[in-house]
DNA sequence: GAAGGTAGTAGACGCCTGTTTACTTCGTCA
DNA sequence: TGACGAAGTAAACAGGCGTCTACTACCTTC
């Protein structure tokens, strides 16, 4: 560790912030504790406070951070269910996630912070998704959309990185594909 | 209330399991403390873990009660995929739930219950699924179903019991259905 | 009427939570 | 060299948690 920059407040807010992202994105926000964070980036408790305000904030912070969903998003419009589905097969049946995705699936039951995650969620999916949309019941097909993807984050959770067991991955999302399909068409 | 029945065992368990069964359903499981519970039901604390064993067993017993999912899946297979698009869209458009249901998705990212809540989920919905369904993939497929199923909860933690402001629930239903049919089929 | 068992109760136990206060350490500039 | 401000720290605060123990109230049976 770079002992020059350990009094850096710029540096230490960072630290934080990245031991935060790790441990929210792995038990979600209940379940860290400030004094977690703190021991994980080799800072005092006091600091998460003093840099972010309160744990909430933190966690907001955390968040903020533009996360890998909005890629997903861009691509022409005849890949996109193709594209949704990749993201949401990777998330059933590999290791891989977005950290914010999985802090968000993970803090999901914690009514303290339900503004935080609805604004994250509509402002990263539903509605990109709803201006992409054409036709009528743009809104609802979005939501069924959204559903389904956080739907998948939820099965990961309970059923582990494996929760489809599938040899087959192209099957997979080739299925999903025909789903989003379905459900994206005016 | 019947003062006559107060001291009587098999009573007092029943009141704790109902008013258990209501509050997790309301705040999920971290959020409910065991002092509410017993305050809900007008009976002691320590009664509680005497009559349950902890608030861990509680919460087993509150879930493994016959909840209505397996109503929803008791139609011809014709019908199927209208009757879980009903399940859904009722779940995303009024403020009517299963509490069973509500406190699965709420309760979803407390790990100590996972085991409960994943047992939960596949003897309901993924294994009659799994039976069910002819042809390749079936795991797959009822997997894809349960995401949409549990999502859907999500989305209804998030943005309230009118996450889908749709003037028109006949629409919600057919796109609903729609989806199901290219999910369930082989 | 005494004994025994069951239902219910009050209170404490030990631990953990987010947050705050009073303090020390250290680099920088006059 | 000494003052100042910023970065970091230890310890406490006030409260909440699930659990457990020692106790009382009450009904039943001899």
């Amino acid at each position: 560790m770079d002992e020059g920059r350990r009094r850096c407040r710029e540096d230490t807010r960072q630290r934080i912030l990245t031991a935060a992202r790790r441990l929210f994105a792995e038990h979600g926000y209940d379940h860290v504790t400030v004094r977690l964070i703190a021991a994980e980036a080799e800072a005092n408790i006091a600091l998460i406070n003093r840099y972010f305000g309160s744990k909430r904030e933190l966690f907001a912070e955390v968040l903020a951070v533009q996360g890998r969903f909005p890629g997903v998003l861009d691509v022409p419009d005849e890949e996109l269910p193709r594209r949704l589905a990749e993201y949401v097969a990777e998330r059933l049946s590999t290791d891989r996630s977005s950290p914010v995705m999985e802090a968000l699936v993970r803090s999901s039951s914690s009514p303290e912070i339900h503004g935080i995650l609805r604004q994250r969620v509509s402002s990263a999916i539903m509605e990109p998704l709803v201006e992409r949309l054409s036709g009528g019941d743009a809104r609802l097909r979005a939501a069924i959309a959204t559903a389904l993807i956080t739907g998948s984050g939820t099965l990961r959770l309970l059923y582990g990185p494996d929760a489809v067991e599938q040899p087959d991955r192209e099957a997979v999302v080739a299925r999903l594909e025909k789903i989003f399909r379905v459900c994206l068409e005016p």
